[in-house]
DNA sequence: CAGAATCCCATTCGATACTG
DNA sequence: CAGTATCGAATGGGATTCTG
């Protein structure tokens, strides 16, 4: 009974510490520390910089003051973010990821490259602002992007972020004050028009007609830069 | 009071689809699909083929009964898997991965290569077979491989699987009976003395003189072919 | 605004027992 | 062997409240 008991209650406190899996793959290992509801998406929304505890309220839809607090002590604890005090004035408390945590994008990114290939995905559902700007990461066909350079601007909802395009890779950044002048500039309140321009291969034209989406400055470059992306095909 | 009862509801059925995060990212859209607890070490278990209740149950340390069948019932509405009956007379049910299925392998690999750069990463816990194959998979040196090319048998407590090395590529299946004659053979009950020897850099010779690893026919390919694989470095 | 603390119900888990 | 049935315990997460 007695050692029963204790059984319990080691397995009780291993749990605390996030060890489900008796494994040494590395994949469960993964799921032990990013493996909970919304782990994940904190981490993903944490992948373009730093954010404050209502950045990511805002960003991720549905998640409560509670369980925010539970996963970002749970993602501190495993290694995966820290939490820093910015300097006076601004004094406010962010949250970033440490060196080790923003090596998981390539995780994340292929989770969402073989979940696009569902026939069951629906794309039409919101996105955040990083998750566009990720996504365009993601997808982006790295071989004809060679060909190209380009400084892009984006506004989307209100967050800015700049885009640089060379190499066949596609850097992004929070924008910032000594940014260059971009060769043009993306704002829209929300993803949805600029995924139906990507992904959707709509014309431009057409969208910016609907009045959402406005594209500034270098419109010719934007088009050949939109056509770098597509969707992986839609496996069975 | 009834609309919010209404919404409640209608909560709880969408959740009984898997839609908790309201979120348009492929990476979200993966999570609903493999995110719960052990969904995607069973997609791992079935990587190298189809496999029945009670193996899955063999290789997932601490798996009840219900939350295996639930998880395959999720997984096979989620269009992962399939479950199908074998011809008699084995007359056995077994679970297979959907063609999209087996997709997800990258994904898995880059999330085992994530975390096992952890710090806190403990490589010494038991491993199943198949995920011992597949971490060989995942952790060769593309580069380095393709100067060598080797047939390999591995017997892992009892589970057999033949690993072509060709091209820089490790192409692993269950054993069958009409395989070549491997170059050489590795036989041990547990996958900790093989891991020491690949990824611990543990002499050969001295591990083989413990006696649980034995390996059997061209034991000099058998060093060069050890000699591909390592770890990631540690991050942090 | 950032988060800690409390409350409380629904869900989930794991153990055990049972069945075709 | 391949699950199903049941049950108590643990957990999760939403709502609310409180504090600096």
């Amino acid at each position: 009974m007695k050692l029963q008991k204790e059984t319990k209650e080691s397995a009780k406190a291993e749990r605390a510490h996030g060890v489900w899996y008796d494994d040494a793959c590395g994949t469960a290992f993964a799921l032990e520390l990013i493996g909970e509801r919304w782990s994940l998406l904190i981490v993903r929304e944490l992948m373009l910089g730093a954010r404050r505890f209502s950045d990511l309220r805002a960003s991720l839809p549905g998640i409560s003051a509670k369980v925010l607090t539970d996963r970002l002590e749970g993602l501190e604890a495993a290694g995966v973010l820290l939490r820093r005090k910015l300097p006076p004035p601004a004094a406010a408390q962010v949250y970033e990821l440490t060196e080790w945590g923003y090596l998981a994008e390539p995780a994340i990114q292929e989770l969402g490259r073989w979940a696009a290939r569902s026939p069951a995905h629906d794309p039409r559902l919101p996105l955040s602002p990083v998750s566009l700007m990720l996504s365009l990461r993601t997808m982006i066909d790295h071989a004809a992007a060679r060909a190209l350079a380009a400084t892009i601007a984006f506004d989307v909802g209100g967050e800015r972020f700049l885009a640089r395009l060379a190499g066949g890779e596609l850097a992004i950044a929070r924008a910032a004050d000594g940014d260059p002048a971009p060769d043009f500039t993306v704002t829209t309140p929300v993803a949805l028009p600029f995924l139906r321009v990507v992904y959707g291969k709509q014309p431009l034209g057409e969208v910016m007609a609907e009045g959402e989406l406005t594209v500034t400055g270098d419109r010719d470059l934007a088009e050949r830069v939109f056509a770098l992306f597509a969707l992986p095909p839609k496996c069975g």
